[in-house]
RNA sequence: GCCAACGUAGCUCAGCUGGUAGAGCAGCUGAUUCGUAAUCAGCAGGUCACGGGUUCGAAUCCCGUCGUUGGCUCCA
C-alpha cells in the first residue's frame, strides 16, 4: 500500500472528507489514504472555455450569485478589489481585498443588497473584448466594479495576463456591475431562487502564500427556497451526527494533548466497534482465502528506500528515530590527533609560559573548545602572529581529522514508523520460496500506520496521524488477476449491504499513454492489459463506476471508493490498486510451471479503509445508533424496583446473555424506571429489557429497543434467542 | 505548514466597558420503591489551556506557546 504527500500548493481540503474527491492532478489523496504514491505533482491544468461551458444549472446559479455578491459588496464598499468568484461544491465564494474586515455581522447588510440586485432582475449580458480593451477597462478600475475607479482592478489585470493569446476575453455585466468573466451565467439575476452567505475565510490570491491575503466570502445558492432549506436541514443533521460530538458523548474515543494531535485513544466503547469490525473483516477475509500476518510498526530506512517511499514522501512520514553509533576513535586517527596536539603544545611553549598554558587548557576544558584553537587565539592577542598561524593550521588539520573520523564511522541508523504496510508484506512474500502453486497469495493485516499529516489537515477521526488499516496484498499471476480483482469488488458490495450503504461510486483511475515513463511506469502493455481487466470486472459485475483518466498511481490503475452516508454526505473510505511495479523493486519472484522466475502482480486493497475513518463514517451514518451487532452496549436490563426476586431474575438474565457473549449491563440503581430508561436511551443502548413483577411471574421480559420504544412483554427465551440470532447475522 | 476564530467544572454553556467564578446535566451521599425518556434533597467539582506582560487589581487587555475548528485557485 502506498501513500503520497499532498505537497505543493493545493494540498488542502481536497483531501478532506467534506469535499468530494476530484482531480487533484496527481495530488488526489483520499482522507484515509494517500494512494497517489509516486504520482508526481503536476501543475493544475487551465480549464478550457469549452469545459467551462459544461457548468451545471446549479453551478451557473451559484456562479451568478457570486457576481451578485460582488455587486452588493461594492454598493457598501466601493473600493473593494475582486479576484476570483467561482462556484464550489456546496455554493460559491468571491475573493475580495478590502480594508474593512467583513464579519458574519455584515452578512445581513450584504444580503439585503444582494436581494435588491436579484429583485431588479438584471440580465447577465455577455460581451467580448480585445485584450487591449480589457486591459484598459482594468486600468480604469472598471472590472469587478460598478463604475470606473481611481485604482486599477489589479487582480483582474493580473488574470488577463494569464489568459492565453488565442483565447477570447469576455465580460459579463449585471446592472452596473461589470466583471471579467468567462461565464457561463443564468439569464437574469432573478433566476437565483435562494441564497445565503455562510462564512468568511482568508485565502491567498491564487492560493500562493507570497500573494496578498484576501477575504473569501462564502455563500450558497439554490434554484429555490425548498432546496436550500433541505440543504441547511442536512447540515444541521450532520452537526447532530458529528462524529467528534458523538464520540465524546458515547465515550468512544478521545484525543489528548499529552499524547499528541491526531493520535486517537480508543475508550472501551470505541474499542468494541474496532473489535467488531476486525471480527467482520477476519471472517470475511478468511472465507475469501486470505491469510493473516503481523508486522512491526517500524522499519529501517533502507526498506523505504527500496519501496521508493522515502525519496519522494519522507515529509509525510514521522521523522526518523536516529540510533547513534558512537564508537572509539579509529586507531590511526587517534595517533594523528595526539601528534597534532603535541605539535601545537610544543609550538605554544615557545611563546607561552607553562602557567598560561595550564590556564588555557583549563578554560578549554570548561568551554569545550579545541585547545589548539584557544591557544591560537591567545597567541593572536600577544602578537605572536607567525606562531599563531602555525597553530591555526594545526587546528585546521585536527578538524579535518575529526571529520574524517566521522566519515569512517558508520552512519547513524534511521528507523521510520511505517506509513503503509505494503513493504512489510512484500518482505513476507519474499521470505519464503514461492511457486505458482502458492498464488494467489493473500496476506491480510489490520496494520497500524503512522503518517505525519500537517497540523492544519487534522480533522477528528477523519484525518489522523495514527491509523489501523484493513489492509491486504494479493500476489497473483496475470491470469488470476481478473478473478482476484472481481472477488475484491464482491467483498466491497457485501460490506455495503452489511452497513446499509446504498449509494456508492467507484472511481476507476487510468493512465495517460503520453505520460508513460514520466508520471507512469513505462510498461504500456501491462497498463493496457490491467486497465482492460479492471474495466471488464467493473462492467461485468454491474458496479457503479466512473472512469477518471490520467489519475492512476505510478505503478498501476486504481479504484477509489466513495460512499454516501445516510444523510447524503460523501466519504472516500477505501481503495484498490493494481501494482505491477513495486514487487519488482523488491525482487519478488515465484517459480512458474515452466520453471522460470516471474514477478507477481500485486493488488493493494482496503475495503474497510481505516478504523478511524470508517468508524467516523459509521458514527455519522448511524447517528450513533449502531445496529445490535456493533452497539458497544447491546443490552441493558432494567428492573422496576429492587425487590430481591426481581433483582435475582434480572441477574439470571444478565448471566445468561453474558455467557452467550452478549455485551449486557444492568441498572440496579435506586432511580425510578423512567429515569433508568431515559439514561439508557441517552446512551443509545440498543435493547432494553424492562423487568417488573408481571414479567417475573410469566417468565417474560418487556422489550424496548432504542428509538423504537416499548415493544411489549415477550417470553424471555424467545427474546434472548432472537437477540443472539440478530447479532450472529449482523442484522441492520 | 500558512491565515483566522475559539479554549471557563467530566459535558453544554453564562460571566457587561478589568474588581480574585456561576448554572444545568453528569458524579458522590441520603431519602424515594416507581411499569416505559429524567423523584427529591444535600455535597463535592475550576491555577478560567499554558507561559509571560500591562495594571493597585486580569477569565476579561497585550504578546508568545500548545490544542481545537474553519479556510488555504474544481482559476477570469
Amino acid at each position: 500500500m502506498s501513500f503520497a504527500a499532498c505537497k505543493g500548493k493545493s494540498k488542502s481540503t481536497k483531501c478532506k472528507i467534506k469535499t468530494a474527491p476530484r482531480s487533484c492532478g496527481g495530488r488526489f489523496c483520499t482522507p484515509t489514504f494517500h494512494f497517489c504514491f509516486l504520482t508526481m505533482p503536476e501543475e493544475t491544468e487551465r480549464k478550457t472555455l469549452d469545459q467551462r461551458q459544461q457548468m451545471t444549472e446549479l453551478e451557473r446559479i451559484r456562479h451568478s450569485a457570486a457576481h451578485v455578491l460582488a455587486t452588493a459588496i461594492l454598493r457598501i464598499w466601493p473600493d473593494a478589489q475582486f479576484a476570483a468568484g467561482p462556484p464550489v461544491e456546496n455554493g460559491f465564494y468571491y475573493d475580495v481585498e478590502l480594508s474593512h474586515r467583513i464579519t458574519p455581522e455584515d452578512f445581513a447588510q450584504i444580503e439585503a443588497e444582494m436581494k435588491k440586485e436579484i429583485k431588479a432582475n438584471h440580465t447577465f449580458e455577455r460581451q467580448t473584448v480585445t485584450r487591449n480593451e480589457a486591459l484598459e477597462l482594468g486600468t480604469k478600475g472598471r472590472l469587478g466594479a460598478l463604475s470606473e475607479r481611481a485604482t486599477p482592478s489589479k487582480f483582474k489585470l493580473d488574470i488577463i495576463e494569464g489568459i492565453p493569446e488565442h483565447e477570447t476575453i469576455s465580460l459579463f455585466q449585471n446592472g452596473d456591475f461589470l466583471d471579467l468573466c468567462a461565464g457561463p451565467h443564468v439569464m437574469r439575476t432573478g433566476n437565483i431562487g435562494a441564497f445565503k452567505l455562510t462564512h468568511v475565510a482568508s485565502a491567498y490570491y491564487k492560493g500562493d502564500e507570497r500573494n496578498p491575503q484576501l477575504q473569501r466570502i462564502y455563500g450558497t445558492a439554490f434554484k429555490n427556497k425548498t432546496e436550500m432549506e433541505a440543504y441547511f436541514t442536512m447540515l444541521e443533521e450532520a452537526k447532530k451526527r458529528d462524529h467528534r460530538k458523538l464520540g465524546r458523548e458515547l465515550e468512544l474515543f478521545i484525543f489528548d494533548e499529552d499524547v499528541g494531535p491526531g493520535l486517537p485513544l480508543w475508550l472501551p466503547n470505541g474499542t468494541v466497534l474496532i473489535e467488531e469490525l476486525e471480527k467482520l473483516a477476519k471472517e470475511t477475509e478468511f472465507a475469501a482465502g486470505y491469510q493473516r500476518v503481523r508486522t512491526p510498526h517500524l522499519a529501517r530506512e533502507n526498506m523505504y528506500l527500496t519501496s521508493g517511499h522515502l525519496p519522494y514522501y519522507a515529509e509525510s512520514m514521522f521523522p526518523p528515530m536516529i540510533l547513534r553509533q558512537e564508537g572509539p576513535l579509529h586507531p590511526l586517527l587517534d595517533k594523528q590527533l595526539k601528534e597534532l596536539d603535541h605539535e601545537a603544545t610544543e609550538l605554544a611553549k615557545l611563546v607561552l609560559t607553562k602557567e598560561k598554558l595550564g590556564a588555557i587548557a583549563e578554560q578549554a576544558r570548561i568551554t569545550g573548545d579545541n585547545p589548539s584553537t584557544v591557544i591560537a587565539a591567545e597567541l593572536e592577542t600577544i602578537k605572536a602572529v607567525d606562531v599563531a598561524q602555525m597553530i591555526r593550521d594545526i587546528a585546521m588539520r585536527r578538524l579535518a581529522s575529526s571529520m574524517l573520523q566521522g566519515a569512517l564511522l558508520d552512519e547513524p541508523e534511521h528507523y521510520y514508523l511505517k506509513a503503509m504496510n505494503c513493504p512489510h508484506h512484500h518482505k513476507l512474500f519474499g521470505a519464503v520460496q514461492r511457486s505458482y502453486r502458492d498464488l494467489p497469495l493473500r496476506l491480510a493485516e489490520y496494520g497500524t500506520c503512522y503518517r505525519y499529516e500537517q497540523s492544519g489537515e487534522l480533522f477528528g477521526l477523519m484525518r489522523v496521524r495514527s491509523m489501523q488499516m484493513n489492509d491486504a496484498h494479493i500476489y497473483c499471476t496475470e491470469e488470476q488477476f481478473e478473478a482476484e480483482f472481481n472477488a475484491v469488488n464482491e467483498m466491497y458490495l457485501k460490506y455495503f449491504a452489511t452497513f446499509g450503504i446504498d449509494k456508492y461510486l467507484m472511481r476507476f483511475s487510468t493512465h495517460d499513454p503520453s505520460k508513460l515513463g514520466q508520471k507512469f511506469v513505462d510498461q504500456p502493455e501491462l497498463w493496457k492489459k490491467t486497465e482492460e481487466m479492471v474495466r471488464n470486472v467493473l462492467k461485468k459485475s454491474g458496479i457503479n463506476y466512473v472512469e477518471v483518466p490520467n489519475e492512476a498511481a505510478f505503478y498501476g490503475p486504481k479504484i477509489d471508493v466513495q460512499v454516501w452516508s445516510a444523510i447524503g454526505r460523501e466519504f472516500t473510505i477505501a481503495t484498490n490498486q493494481v501494482d505491477f511495479a513495486v514487487p519488482a523493486r523488491f525482487g519478488l519472484t515465484y517459480k512458474t510451471k515452466e520453471n522460470t522466475e516471474a514477478t507477481p502482480l500485486c493488488i493493494h486493497r482496503a475495503p474497510l479503509g481505516t478504523h478511524e475513518r470508517f468508524i467516523g463514517f459509521l458514527i455519522e451514518h448511524y447517528a450513533g445508533n449502531f445496529p445490535l451487532w456493533l452497539a458497544p452496549e447491546q443490552v441493558r436490563v432494567l428492573p422496576i424496583g429492587d425487590e430481591e426476586p426481581l433483582i435475582n431474575y434480572s441477574k439470571e438474565i444478565v448471566a445468561e446473555l453474558r455467557a452467550q457473549g452478549v455485551r449486557v449491563e444492568s441498572d440496579f440503581s435506586s432511580d425510578h424506571i423512567k429515569a433508568k430508561i431515559a439514561s439508557a436511551e441517552q446512551k443509545k443502548v440498543h435493547t432494553m429489557l424492562v423487568i417488573g413483577n408481571r414479567d417475573l411471574e410469566a417468565n417474560n421480559v418487556s422489550l424496548r429497543v432504542h428509538g423504537k420504544g416499548n415493544l411489549g412483554a415477550k417470553p424471555r427465551n424467545e427474546v434472548i434467542a432472537d437477540l443472539l440470532q440478530a447479532i450472529k447475522e449482523r442484522r441492520a
